[in-house]
DNA sequence: TAATTAAGTTAGATTCATCTAACATTAAAA
DNA sequence: TTTTAATGTTAGATGAATCTAACTTAATTA
């Protein structure tokens, strides 16, 4: 492939190398770790190491990332911009497709996977527009601003109450499609409230209530679900708890 | 490039492949003809000849063209269908952003170019029913429905007006930003009454007349403006006149 | 009909993104 | 500390999409 996308500039980066920016964002600032390994970047991305080790030399070369020979790969500043634009665009994309096209919550990332890679920030501050600047999206994750100001939020799982506290299903740590079915089918939606009935002492399952039905979840599960203790739950306000959308 | 896009499956296309049909799709039954030749769709893609014959002997391998060698090739049967998806696309997605995100109509074409490559057919039927399953798009073309019933609008344009006669602008023949600024210059829009005051016969310089404000056009030009009688102006009833949406 | 021009093809090279197989380095365990 | 396991790199290959330069075929003109 010379350049399939003609209008391809020198500071323009290819869908892969957008890819790789973002997996290296969420593979070290969404778990709060400074640089990530070779193996564990071509895990993510689903590719073998040695490509991952190709496509480092390349996006040192252009100053995304900071890397050495056998050592550990982090986002340069510019690197990391760049990813927090694609993350931008990817969860204002994820919100457009679930408030207005009414898409369910699981089906959305893929298509947020493609349409993320779309060149021209007029469409994105447009949509952003369009979509009442949005701070939250489907999957309660915070849209980074305009200038790149990007928070993770502090996260409190469910797998942190104890028995008998109640929680606000604030978003999710896992965006398959398989896990977010799994999440629907318990009943479970952003705002639901959640109570922890009890654990069981003897396999640590965790058997909780939503809107009166009852369910046993394991460990496993209850660390990718977010949750906010009610009093606090101010931010979730101007997403729309109804994932349905207005269409 | 192996697969870029991991989800590409066997009858799946690449977006270079998408590019090739449509624009002999655009090449062949916008202009009436038959078949064209190697060194026509070069020069309408932007590439050298030498590049159009590999791309051929791959198209005809899946058995998306009729072609032979040193011969003009055509679209056969599945592969003008898959170029009317591909056009369709582009279409929905030009409303959505004039419709939607108030964009003029100049700079859709490029942002769609890019769009209609998204794949998921849930998605463009979603946008269809978010727009209310339009029929013409903002430069005045029709979008195929979704079993691929495209028609190529009988064209009748403001060169063949007599001096004394009206009109209604109801699409334009030339998508560059370049053109379309220029009919924005002389106070178009989709809609626009035009009264053609008299032709010069020395030059063939058309004096036409749009909200009372008078303007020169060239032959060249007027090839481009295509228009209608205003009796049978039905099929513009649904598209909404204002370019600049409802935002 | 022969010569010239236009149109189209082939061969070989390049870049991106990927692979496999073999090798090198670092970290962990015995 | 030496061995082993885990991690990472290099080299060479492949496919997609492009190019240039050289060649071939078809069409036009003299």
């Amino acid at each position: 492939m010379k350049p399939t996308l003609q209008y391809l500039h020198r500071t323009m980066l290819t869908f892969t190398e957008e890819n790789y920016i973002k997996a290296l964002l969420k593979l070290t600032e969404e778990v709060g770790v400074e640089a990530v390994g070779t193996n564990e970047l071509a895990a993510h991305l689903g590719v073998k190491p040695a490509t991952v080790t190709d496509m480092l030399k390349r996006l040192k070369e252009k100053q995304l990332v900071s890397y050495e020979k056998y050592g550990k790969v982090s986002l340069s500043v510019s690197g990391r911009s760049l990813a927090i634009d694609v993350l931008r665009k990817h969860r204002l994309w994820e919100t457009f497709l679930c408030r207005c096209l009414g898409f369910p919550w699981h089906q959305v990332h893929e298509i947020a996977e493609q349409l993320e890679h779309i060149q021209s920030n007029e469409l994105i501050d447009r949509l952003d527009a369009f979509l009442g600047f949005p701070q939250i999206d489907p999957h309660g994750d915070l849209i980074p601003s305009k200038d790149g100001v990007f928070q993770v939020k502090p996260k409190r799982t469910l797998s942190m109450l104890a028995a008998t506290q109640s929680a606000v299903l604030i978003g999710v740590g896992d965006n398959s499609a398989a896990f977010l079915q799994y999440v629907d089918a318990v009943g479970l939606q952003l705002g639901s409230e959640i109570s922890v009935k009890r654990i069981q002492p003897y396999d640590a399952l965790i058997e909780i209530e939503i809107n009166g039905k009852t369910s046993q979840v394991s460990q496993k599960f209850a660390d990718q679900i977010f949750v906010d203790t009610p009093p606090q739950r101010d931010e979730i306000s101007d997403v729309g708890l109804d994932v349905e959308g207005d269409l």
